[in-house]
RNA sequence: GGUCUCAUCGUCUAAUGGUUAGGACAUUGCCCUUUCAAGGCGAAAAUACGGGUUCAAUUCCCGUUGGGACUACCA
């Protein structure tokens, strides 16, 4: 049985990078016909924020990344935990790791460790300053017997537990997309498993909670890659069979430094706020560092399932491109029906957008192929529910001048004015507009400019027909006569 | 500094010994058009460098250079 977990430390909003090694970690498994997995990873007491967690999951649901079990979302929105090797929040399992923990100095794979933080900065220190590898230099291990550590630890003295690492040869693992990496034992540090605090580092927590949860492919971020000895080193201790390790490369700013909040916006609430529809941005990041091969790039997530290859990730960090963001999103859009997106958006309209569903969709359909997301459509349809503002330049299209345009928006103004009120179309319109331009042997965009200009008061916007429907007979006709009254 | 790791257009990538090195985003030219968007047709743009191996290297090996991650009682 395929399982993997996404094991977030609920620090901050979901970043985009962990939103894609939670979705590589969920369509490796449902490719495989396995469980997708989440647990929490709060050990640490100094970062844990307050809501973290909801956030993670919110941002993780939004964007149909669902967990089979572990730490879920039930229908009200609230977390709940579901499966049979909970709990899954490492917080609620201390006892599990302390006893493991012990386990460990029983059997002399780890040790008790009294060192002061200061003296751990020192000889830190000094090793970089000698150039020599850094490490703890085993203090505790070679000046404090056993006796001597049971003693102080029963008289409450502050300790951590370290890893005891061997000293001889090297550890060895096969990287599902890296290939072999090999470490020389030596130079791996005697991590700390237990802090001062009681609560297990990640190192410890990670590989017990792995395998009682029966993780078979651990996938996460390259950073993790160095630490794998040491977690291989806790398998073979507690003679656990070890999993299939997967390391991802990381996602870069547009420097190629780790992808970080100074350029920009990389939490994944951040996208949803901004109008980015999920499945653009899933899209858009599975894309990143992965693709199945062919030249197509718009694919659903059932898609995605069905062809995702951990074999086909590449090795090399991708920069997080948010242009290439805005044409998935784009390409997503053009594909929902106005009705699709008066539904989706309907936070980012104002109650008076709301409140005329009707117009409103007739509006969207004009205007959804020139919006990058959301957040822009109020604005860009704005001009249809309010007076613009006009620019008396603007009316008077480049190849023409006032006075043509002084002589001609009367002339469609009294075209219009002939149009039955209950007539009134895009068609009907455009028929009457484009029979005067043929009749008077105007050029279309002396006529088609300054009319769009009237209806619309924007440089840009769709054409003057399908606004004149929108607006309808009356607006039409007010906003050509302020208009004019601009020329004047 | 040490360890590990990576290297194809500006960016995301395809091509696992034989291709005019392909596609997408961005840039840009033209067409369409009243504008913008969309659409259509083009252009420019890459195998980091140096050695091998081979009839043949983007592809395999070595080195150099450059980048990145880790180097905490953070994850």
């Amino acid at each position: 049985m395929i399982r993997t977990r996404f094991a977030p430390s609920p620090t901050g909003l979901l970043h985009v990078g962990g939103l894609r090694t939670a979705l590589y970690q969920y369509l490796f498994a449902k490719n495989n016909g396995g469980k997708f997995l989440v647990r929490i990873e709060d050990t640490d007491r100094e970062r844990t924020v307050e809501g973290g967690i909801q956030n993670i999951l919110s941002s993780l649901y939004w964007a149909g990344v669902i967990p089979d079990e572990g730490v879920k979302l039930n229908e009200k929105g609230e977390m709940i935990q579901v499966g049979d090797f909970g709990p899954y929040i490492q917080s609620e399992r201390l006892e599990i790791y302390q006893k493991h923990a012990e386990f460990l100095i029983e059997n002399k794979f780890a040790y008790h460790c009294f060192c002061t933080a200061d003296r751990l900065d020192q000889i830190r220190h000094s090793q970089q300053e000698n150039k020599k590898p850094t490490g703890y230099d085993r203090f505790c291990l070679t000046n404090v017997s056993d006796e001597e550590a049971q003693r102080r630890v029963a008289a409450g003295e502050k300790h951590v537990i370290r890893l005891k690492m061997p000293r001889e040869g090297e550890t060895k693992f096969k990287d599902l997309i890296r290939g072999e990496v090999v470490f020389k034992n030596e130079l791996v540090d005697d991590q700390v498993l237990i802090k001062s605090d009681g609560f297990p580092t990640y190192h410890l927590a990670v590989v017990v909670d792995d395998h009682f949860m029966q993780i078979s492919h651990v996938i996460r971020g390259e950073e993790w890659i160095s630490s794998t000895p040491k977690h291989i080193q806790l398998y073979k201790c507690f003679g656990w069979e070890l999993p299939v390790f997967a390391h991802l490369s990381l996602l870069l700013n547009s420097d190629k430094s780790k992808l970080s909040k100074r350029q920009g916006d990389v939490s994944v609430s951040e996208y949803e706020k901004n109008g980015y529809l999920p499945e653009a941005l899933v899209n858009f990041v599975a894309f990143l560092g992965w693709n199945p091969g062919g030249e197509r790039e718009i694919f659903s997530l059932e898609e995605l399932v069905k062809e995702f290859d951990l074999g086909k990730v590449n090795k090399t960090g991708a920069v997080f491109n948010l242009e290439k963001l805005d044409w998935f999103n784009k390409e997503y859009l053009k594909n929902l029906s106005a009705e699709e997106i008066f539904e989706k958006a309907g936070a980012w309209l104002t109650p008076e957008q709301k409140m005329n569903p009707e117009k409103t969709k007739k509006v969207i359909a004009l205007e959804k192929d020139r919006i990058k997301n959301f957040s822009e459509l109020s604005g860009s349809i704005k001009f249809l529910y309010e007076l613009p503002e006009y620019s008396k330049e603007l009316l008077i299209w480049k190849k023409s001048n006032l006075a043509e345009v002084q002589n001609i928006l009367p002339q469609i103004k009294t075209v219009l004015s002939k149009i039955e009120e209950k007539e009134w179309s895009k068609l009907v319109v455009e028929q009457s507009v484009m029979s005067m331009v043929k009749e008077k042997g105007y050029n279309n965009g002396m006529v088609l400019w300054p009319l769009r200009v009237a209806l619309s008061g924007q440089e840009n916007s769709p054409g003057p027909f399908e606004i004149a429907e929108v607006l309808g007979k009356t607006e039409s006709q007010l906003r050509i006569e302020i208009s004019l009254s601009k020329l004047a």
